[in-house]
RNA sequence: GCCUCUGUAGCUCAGUUGGUAGAGCAGCGGACUGAAAAUCCGCGUGUCGUUGGUUCGAUUCCGACCGGAGGCA
């Protein structure tokens, strides 16, 4: 099985900076693993590396879909495994790089998903229902056809508890069945993980709101407005990002921009402490921390000899 | 200076006709298989401003003091 390098962690850790340096040391190129970053337009608010920062290193995954496309998972890993590949057959490192823990997680076991998709008539047809009648009956269904999974779905997850239900009126196959089989197939790849993190929550803290001021100071309300000025929907899934929901309740005149900016800050690290619950469960991640600030020359070489036992040099 | 209001969790505030207190937000922890920067769940972390008094018992009642807001001068 074919190794990929794989760099995690939590927002505002230097993911890019590492993944950069790295892919320079071992003949890499970075594959993004991130869910914003693949709008065009939103390279501030999203952090995206600038062209810069890339530094001569070939990136994929990186502002292919314009904001007003929306996309999920599963269209994210069948792009992005098509850019594995072609790496490999290049006989270059994949270095996958990025925050989305779910979305590095698919690319990884390349299985592929359940049918069913954003704005599809089952789904459309769900939404009313749920909208109807409330989630109860929606509940007791599943109840009746896949009760595993209903029991472990918390009545209020009205999201999964309609995915279930959708992969089961797509298929006749129900969600738990599902997940067992694609969960029981060996993965794609063999990743080799490293993980970025602050050792002490304050400092992530501190470092997350100096990086929002420096994207204020870089115009990000500028971008969000451009976005708009796009005629981009409000609905959008990338109007979902953070940064981006709240300054728009700014420009709207719902909010003050300096409330809308401590709300950026807010999200930004209740996300990150997110992204470190999902991460958390991986026994696999060799992790890297910063103590205080981030020290790269040190990472690149602490990483370095996490990486030679599994013959990356 | 006098009068009135006010001081309870990190913040905004509820409450206790006297039996040491609880909401929202924040925070912390968890979940996560086609919206995942999304979504969902769990957990109260406290010298009840300080100090005397009354009382079996005071965060609650009374006094003084300290801090804050407003009014009258």
């Amino acid at each position: 099985m074919e190794q990929v390098l794989c760099v995690a962690g939590p927002t505002a850790c230097g993911k890019t900076t590492l993944s950069i340096a790295l892919a320079k040391q071992f003949n890499g190129e970075v594959v993004s693993m991130d869910s914003m970053q693949i709008y065009r337009g939103m390279t501030i608010g999203t952090a995206a590396p600038s062209r810069d920062e890339m530094d001569g290193v070939p990136h994929h995954m990186v502002g292919i879909a314009d904001p007003s496309e929306n996309w999920s998972v599963a269209r994210f890993a069948e792009e992005a495994g098509r850019c594995v590949e072609d790496i490999l057959k290049r006989k270059k490192l994949p270095i996958l790089t990025g925050g989305s823990g779910l979305y590095m997680d698919a690319v990884i076991a390349g299985h592929g998903f359940a049918p069913g998709e954003t704005g599809s008539p089952v789904r459309a047809r769900l939404q009313d229902e749920l909208k109807k009648n409330g989630i109860a009956p929606l509940l007791e269904e599943l109840r009746t056809v896949d009760p595993e999974s209903a029991e472990k779905l918390h009545p209020a997850d009205e999201k999964r508890i309609l995915r279930a239900l959708e992969v089961y009126r797509h298929t006749g196959k129900t969600i738990t069945q599902h997940n067992r089989e694609t969960r029981a197939r060996p993965n794609r790849y063999a990743p080799v993980y490293i993980g970025l993190a602050y050792r002490d929550r304050a400092d992530m803290r501190e470092q997350i709101d100096r990086r929002v001021d420096a994207m204020l100071a870089a115009g990000l309300l500028e971008e969000v407005r451009a976005l708009v000025d796009a005629g981009i929907p409000r609905t959008a899934t990338a109007m979902q990002a953070i940064g981006y929901k709240e300054l728009l309740a700014a420009l709207d005149g719902k909010c003050l921009l300096e409330e809308a900016v401590g709300e950026v800050k807010l999200r930004s690290r209740q996300y990150a402490k997110r992204q470190l619950t999902w991460l958390r469960r991986s026994p696999d991640i060799h992790w890297i921390y910063w103590e205080k600030t981030r020290d790269f020359v040190r990472a690149l070489q602490e990483a370095t000899e996490i990486l030679t036992p599994y013959g990356l040099q």
